[in-house]
DNA sequence: TAAACGATCTGCT
DNA sequence: GCAGATCGTTTAT
């Protein structure tokens, strides 16, 4: 079967936009579920759909890292919506939608996406062949769309070669809110947003 | 400046 | 299912 490298035209005219970010970020974590994230790197498109998002809210969650206000390495937090937030952990990178009014430090932890654009220089930069090892994680979506911290503040809405959108024929997927994975704090919260359909979880529904 | 921690991943059992 | 690797950021001394 022949490998397409760019995304539907349909996806190219359907770019989501500052008012889709600019609201409650649960409701933006939900709704991205099902969306396409795409990253334009070196003449190809790269990326999927959205499986498996989390919400981390402005006030009153201490597991965010805006919970104590804004610092160096969290300041895109607080910068518009629809900013990328991308930050460094375990020697890796995670990647997160900045939501809500600017300067209030809320964003959505986008955590897997089923892989279909770019699949071959996602396996290279992965450097596994099976596609359940390309995108099923924070860390591995990074890597396999080629996002590090130097892509920390692009923005999603305006960068050309990158953003999040939707398709004409849109996916259905079934959504359930459950808890949010690998945090140690407010840990009772269903803020994690799956499709449970998916084949490309991080870890499966409980 | 030392120590601990973390929104993780991998390989091995 | 679990232990170990890994390194930037934060917190403690």
């Amino acid at each position: 079967m022949v490998q397409h490298f760019s995304p539907p035209k349909s996806l190219h005219s359907n770019r989501l936009g500052a008012a889709f970010y600019g609201r409650p970020t649960a409701v933006v974590a939900k709704e991205l579920i099902g969306k396409a994230l795409l990253h334009h790197v070196d003449g190809q498109w790269l990326g999927g759909w959205i499986v498996e998002t989390e919400a981390y809210l402005d006030q009153g969650d201490p597991a965010s890292h805006s919970a104590r206000g804004k610092t160096a390495s969290n300041a895109s937090m607080f910068s518009d919506p629809g900013t990328l937030y991308v930050y460094p952990i375990h020697a890796k990178h995670c990647l997160n939608a900045v939501t809500q009014p600017a300067d209030q430090g809320a964003a959505v932890l986008i955590r897997a996406i089923e892989p279909v654009w770019g699949l071959d220089v996602m396996r290279r930069l992965r450097g596994y062949d099976d596609v359940r090892r390309l995108t099923r994680g924070p860390a591995m979506l990074c890597q396999a769309l080629q996002i590090d911290r130097g892509d920390d503040g692009r923005c999603l809405v305006s960068d050309e070669r990158i953003g999040v959108f939707t398709d004409s024929i849109p996916r259905v997927p079934v959504i359930r809110a459950t808890k949010r994975i690998g945090i140690s704090k407010a840990k009772h919260r269903n803020l994690r947003f799956v499709d449970v359909n998916s084949e490309y979880l991080s870890r499966k529904v409980e």
